[in-house]
DNA sequence: TCTGGGGTCCTGTTCCGC
DNA sequence: TCTGGCGGAACAGGACCC
């Protein structure tokens, strides 16, 4: 078997800040936006004792824990530490997937003893960085990211595929990457409640309650069978910019003038990186959080911002939002197929 | 308690051409 | 000529991830 790392910086963004105002060490902190709508990016350890966590919104961490230190995310700062580290990381690894900010998976195959050369690079990451993070070591990316979470922080954990398998069993199913909240809930409603359960479970069941599809995948997870290859590269397939507001806009003329703000902004990004798209979408968030999108393909490919917001103002023209609206957002795909990559070696499409 | 922003992927539906 | 089946493209929505 040929091993897999999974990598993740600890508390990326709050430690980050934390190496940056040293005083602010050992006290919770958090770092969220502050708009009445901000919810939490990352919060430091000390935080999370409180029950804060990411994704909750900043209003209600601020009642979990009155005495927390609020950071404004600097994301410029973000990339520079990311960058850092990840360039320690292709140092002690060849094939690298990089995905997000602080998390990556590394091929071991080639490595003698793949263990000491995992450990030797948490240290160099410390000592060159000031970052913590943690390792999870399996036969594929499954495994390893699922041990690389189970003792965070500074976490270092090796597991086969059978002792992932115990180890997990009794764990809630959503404990696996891929199976998110609305799964977890179908689940129980099927009597499943941990991955033991949803491991045995007969496959027909699955597939009859959630496709031919998605059924065996879900016990495919509940057993840690996944892919051992790793994606070195990728070509973004869309590119979007969307933006909540602090209050609700009900006035037409108001929305269609942001969304000529946002597309400037994405097509001034898809200039600088000279794509083009065919299909340009807008998204429209109600008062009620009913969202919706409206998407349509143009004759030619553009990163033209006049062409853009033309079609995206047409669309919200044509959806007529019946509420006010608390997030608008513009997105292009469809993109010009991009120069061959000779290191996309991952993106064979099935036949 | 009141839910960000930036993405990917999958599924179901509808439409259209053959 | 009419009809049905089929496949692909486009589209909308939803789940999920960091």
């Amino acid at each position: 078997m040929a091993p897999i790392a999974h990598l993740d910086i600890d508390a990326f963004y709050a430690s980050v800040e934390l190496l940056r105002r040293p005083e602010l060490r050992g006290l919770p902190v958090i770092v969220s936006g502050s708009g009445p709508r901000a919810v939490v990016t990352t919060a430091s350890y000390e935080a999370r004792r409180f029950g804060v966590g990411s994704a909750m919104p900043t209003s209600r961490a601020r009642r979990l824990c009155p005495d927390a230190v609020l950071v404004a995310p600097d994301f410029a700062a973000y990339g520079a530490a990311s960058k850092e580290v990840m360039a320690l990381v292709r140092e002690a690894v060849d094939r690298v997937e990089v995905v997000g900010m602080d998390e990556a998976y590394l091929d071991l195959a080639e490595l003698v003893a793949p263990r000491a050369a995992m450990r030797r690079l948490v240290n160099a990451i410390r000592e060159k960085t000031g970052l913590e993070c943690s390792i999870g070591i399996g036969p594929n990316r499954l495994v390893a990211k699922v041990a690389s979470d189970a003792e965070k922080p500074r976490g270092f954990v090796c597991l086969t595929r059978e002792q992932a398998c115990a180890r997990f069993a009794g764990h809630s199913p959503g404990l696996v990457p891929g199976i998110g909240p609305k799964t977890v809930e179908r689940l129980e409603e099927m009597g499943i409640t941990t991955l033991r359960a949803l491991a045995s479970v007969p496959v027909q069941a699955l597939v009859a309650r959630f496709g031919a599809n998605h059924g065996p995948d879900l016990q495919r997870r509940a057993r840690f069978e996944a892919s051992a290859r790793l994606t070195t590269s990728r070509v973004a397939v869309s590119e979007s910019r969307e933006t909540t507001f602090d209050y609700d806009i009900s006035d037409s003329a108001q929305l269609e003038e942001i969304l000529g703000d946002l597309a400037g902004q994405l097509c001034e990004r898809l200039a600088k990186q000279d794509r083009r798209g065919r299909n340009v979408a807008i998204k429209v968030r109600l008062s009620d959080f009913t969202t919706v999108t409206r998407a349509r393909m143009i004759p030619l490919p553009t990163n033209d911002a006049q062409v853009v917001t033309q079609v995206a103002r047409e669309l919200l023209r044509e959806y007529a939002p019946a509420r006010p609206v608390r997030l608008l957002g513009v997105r292009v795909a469809s993109f010009q197929t991009a120069p061959a990559d000779p290191d996309a070696d991952q993106l064979a499409l099935p036949l």
